[in-house]
DNA sequence: TTAAATATGCAATAAAGTTGCATTTATGTA
DNA sequence: TACATAAATGCAACTTTATTGCATATTTAA
């Protein structure tokens, strides 16, 4: 089988051991276009204890095959808007800085969003940037 | 007390009701650089109830008084890294595509991220872009 | 084949989000 | 100023997700 031989490949070269749940969300993984929240796995996986994709996702996280997109769900957190102060200067766009020595995040409301480009037939609404290092009080 | 007036100013021009714990709330924003989540105010303002806080919040969202910041924490969505297949590849930047139509999270892994600016002293370690909008499959 | 290391399932707990309802408070009007 | 109405608050309850401990099962290397 030589996908499951690929899938095994990939477990060995981050250090994983192969296994059938594994295996299997892996390859629930490479067969999709979108990124996959846990109760995604949930119910795709129903022969998986949740605690199982849990800590499969921790590991997938943990070697690198895959990485934790930013949300607004969960433990939000919020920022005066610019446009509390000057109500008619309506923005959706920002760029949050997050220090990862001292946890805080900041808005940069004076820096300007860059222009990004997506592919053809999509439509922006907003855009958000978050950067993560290391902020002057911490250096 | 001017201070009070120019925060009931600023509730009154967003169309909300003028209360005790709003305008707490609003001040703690006003006097704090850092971004703030629920538990902090919790922490901060013990005499309301939580859920008092969480409606607070809600409101000043919904008013656009605050916006609510990205985040790597809570309900986590997912996406298979590039590298996953190329080990030597790494990159730490991603544009992700969150569709406002069907909810999809697509990574935009040919996009590159533009070039930001941070102020004098922060150091870049991550660069994380979020688009928000009309994927092409929901046009 | 076997021992050691690791993964899984189950139970339990913690933390955060959310809603319903009774009570209190803010606001516009008489 | 007093009152009626609409909105805000506090409390209880419930849901979802995150997280840990431990016993059992599985993987891997010798």
């Amino acid at each position: 089988m030589e996908n499951t031989d690929h899938l095994k490949e990939i477990l060995e070269s981050h250090n994983l051991r192969t296994t059938d749940c594994r295996k299997k969300v892996l390859r629930f993984f490479m067969n999709r276009e979108a990124a996959l929240s846990q109760s995604d796995l949930e119910n795709q996986f129903k022969q998986y204890d949740r605690v199982t994709l849990y800590r499969t996702l921790n590991s997938f996280l943990a070697s690198g095959i895959i990485h934790k997109i930013p949300n607004y769900q969960g433990v939000a957190t919020y920022g005066l808007s610019r446009e509390t102060c000057s109500p008619h200067d309506h923005d959706d766009n920002h760029i949050h800085f997050k220090c990862n020595h001292c946890g805080q995040i900041q808005c940069l409301d004076d820096k300007l969003v860059p222009e990004v480009t997506v592919p053809k037939g999509y439509k922006i609404e907003a855009v958000n940037m978050i950067v993560d290092g290391i902020c002057a009080q911490c250096t």
